[in-house]
DNA sequence: CGTGAAATGTTCGTTTATGTTCGTTTGTGA
DNA sequence: TCACAAACGAACATAAACGAACATTTCACG
């Protein structure tokens, strides 16, 4: 198995050089294209390397494609939810968004809303609402996470403690039948949920896509939220539920 | 959609330059007028690039006019300097960076050093040293100044509290013939003091236009500064003090 | 020795990046 | 304001790179 020998040698000659080609590791090892190829495609496929025509090279920093991808998913059920969640933020309040791609477009939808407080762990809705100049932006700390932007970690839990929010915008990975709210990364969820403790209302935003998924870890309750934002109508149980709870679904 | 390996070269030359011309990138890569016109407009899709006529610039987030200028102020100075302080920076370190145009010229120059943690209450640097794969960046809270992208008050402070770093790298607005370090903003001053407080060893970074002016509010003394990084001379008697206080000045 | 699985090489139709050309847009200086 | 040159982007041609499928080699293990 000198595939496995090649490897790690192969990143570290992308790392030294910034790059590594088809044809210079061909030679390299003395091996054809069509078995680089190969080596390329796996380690592209781990995650190590980001594949490009003639060769490879290491995976860009923010806002990478996965991320983009993910923007560009149900781009136009994302700006409908965000526009009507928008309606609902009243001037003057102070708000608090999370990461994702669906906070970010309330974000983009509170341009010309009149004197916010918007805090925020997330550089893109930083960089977004920098042009509403009736917004005070603050920018709670943490580790930089490259692939979407946000700021996680300790450092994160303990500044959003220090506050307390009219209102709280969040997103999801996962919703299920239960109700339950999901999401992938326990950092984030630890995020999600102090979030959650420090804000007078939450606000759910969340496209359909969402309601069939799976994702291992529990943030919270749809009965914990106030309202939630979506593009279609939640199974009957769980609208149900939602009624118990007095949790207010709205569709654009 | 498409990669090349000459994107990410790309970025890190308009990072390092502030922008990058069509002509320029043609050369240097040996391709053609039109195949770096695909390459910007994909990156400016992307969102990575601002497109200009000729070129590209960097997306305009936070910096506003008055910044640029600064920014531009004695470039070439400032690219110096900076460059004479990433030498003294080892890879490895964990690494404060303050707001300043100056300390910013040091993030440009931290893009190809290695194992780094920075961490910096300021949006720019973050943006910066999102290209060095080999850096962990983690971005202090606190209210954002759309002026320059810093973020400062209170929470600022309480999260450099928790932190203790190798070295911190400062800038400042003025610096007096006593070898007093002046800033005009008693906010920034707070959080100038802190990181000097949390930081083993500190660098000032300041050319040579600062030293005439004057500011309100003192930072601190060149005296509790270890290396100081400059491009002038220093007056005599300021020189003199240096030496007593056992204050290195590197000059470029 | 055989055998089988994994790795590698070979072939070939398909995709992609690049160069070239040309009509259009943009910036600049009179 | 107008004219001119530079820059732009769309369209097409081409050569390189790609990946799937199949053939061959290598090597561990019975």
């Amino acid at each position: 198995m000198s595939q496995s020998f090649r490897h790690p040698d192969i990143l570290k000659t992308a790392r030294v050089e910034g790059k590594v080609t088809v044809d210079g590791l061909a030679e390299k090892f003395g091996v054809t294209l069509q078995t680089i190829r190969r080596d390329l495609s796996e380690l592209a496929d781990a995650g190590k390397l980001e594949r490009v025509h003639g060769g490879a090279i290491l995976p860009s920093g923010v806002s990478n494609i996965g991320y983009e991808e993910r923007r560009q998913l149900n781009a136009d059920a994302k700006a409908k939810i965000a526009k009507s969640c928008a309606a609902s933020i009243p001037n003057g309040s102070s708000v608090f968004i999370n990461i994702g791609t669906n906070t970010e477009a309330v974000a983009r939808e509170l341009l010309f809303h009149k004197n916010l407080m918007v805090v925020t762990n997330n550089m893109n809705v930083a960089n977004i609402l920098v042009d509403n100049a009736d917004c005070e932006i603050v920018v709670v700390g943490g580790s930089l996470r490259r692939s979407d932007g946000g700021l996680i970690g300790n450092l994160t839990i303990r500044a959003i403690e220090m506050f307390k929010f009219d209102l709280a915008i969040i997103g999801c990975s996962a919703l299920d039948d239960d109700g339950d709210i999901l999401d992938f990364d326990i950092q984030e969820v630890g995020v999600s949920q102090t979030i959650i403790r420090q804000a007078r209302k939450t606000f759910l935003v969340s496209d359909h896509s969402k309601f069939k998924r799976s994702a291992p870890i529990q943030i919270g309750s749809l009965g914990a939220i106030d309202t939630f934002f979506t593009d279609r109508k939640l199974p009957k149980p769980l609208a149900k539920k939602c009624k118990e709870w007095g949790t207010t679904i709205i569709l654009p």
